[in-house]
DNA sequence: CACCACCGTTCCGTTTACGGAACGAGCCGA
DNA sequence: TCGGCTCGTTCCGTAAACGGAACGGTGGTG
């Protein structure tokens, strides 16, 4: 799925879904709902994300993770992610049996457990247990683009 | 809670809270997200709440429960909620053990689960567990408003 | 190597969500 | 009954999110 053809589906400018990715807009709850009915996912995918980024602006929220796929039985869901250079993003530890994979694309990410953190570059992967606080860090100056892949343990209702 | 001080107290103007409860306004993502950290509940909270609006804009996602109050241990959460003349409003079975309680203010209510609604006036109260679908519907022309109290059987978390 | 299709970004005019101020209504207390 | 307080709504100028078009870069193809 390229960022032309999302845009297109969803009914929203390609500049919208551009800015949306970089963090330099500050969605409107139609566009997001737009943009995550055409993926099929719940609005909460986007939102409430496993990489919560406690920003002081509220538009970070869920900025950095965007154009998210999953199954049907929503036994994984697939985020692209970003991290700037800058302070480490905490996430909190999600439910038992939840194990995160990363595989970077560019930039070197620092990730993992917090008391336990693993340094990947580009082409390279990690993966952990995430039922303990974890963090993401870019190391370096340069931004990081990863995707990261969550893969729950059974099917977990994303219910309200 | 009056929406004269929520508004001062989560830093954004009485005419976006006004038109955010009316579904006249498109809330941004940072004004949902400076609400809802006032109001010391989750974003997910606000988005998929217990009477899911099925609408076509995406703004009135929603839009029809504001004003969120949860205690510390998460175990209720207080909505307001307005029901427009027109069709019932589904909403699906919630987890095991959940309970609804409705209180109208105005209007006239029709509530519960899909088999067995129950109908309340002004100052009337309704009940029922919501581990089934249920519906909401206003009976009449006018505009209901009630309050909506979830209660969980413990302390739920309300993580992704 | 030239061409083309598509990618993601940037520019720009339009639309609209934003906060502040002004307003009428309702509610006490003097 | 009057004045003051707070409620929620409405008006309005400003700031910004929106979609469309134009742009440079990149990979595949004849």
């Amino acid at each position: 799925m390229s960022l032309s053809t999302l845009a297109r589906l969803a009914g929203v400018g390609k500049a919208t879904l551009s800015g949306l990715e970089n963090g330099t807009r500050n969605p409107t709850l139609e566009t997001l709902y737009a943009i995550t009915a055409q993926l099929g996912v719940p609005l909460t995918a986007v939102l409430s994300g496993p990489a919560e980024t406690p920003t002081v602006r509220g538009a970070a929220v869920g900025a950095t993770l965007l154009e998210v796929f999953s199954d049907t039985d929503a036994t994984y869901e697939l985020y692209r992610m970003r991290v700037s250079p800058g302070p480490a993003q905490l996430s909190p530890a999600h439910q038992a049996g939840v194990t995160e994979h990363v595989t970077v694309f560019s930039g070197v990410l620092r990730a993992g457990p917090v008391t336990a953190p693993l340094t990947a570059g580009p082409g390279e992967y990690l993966r952990w247990i995430s039922d303990v606080p974890h963090s993401y860090a870019a190391v370096g100056d340069e931004e990081v683009r990863a995707s990261l892949l969550l893969r729950y343990p059974r099917s977990t209702t994303v219910e309200s």
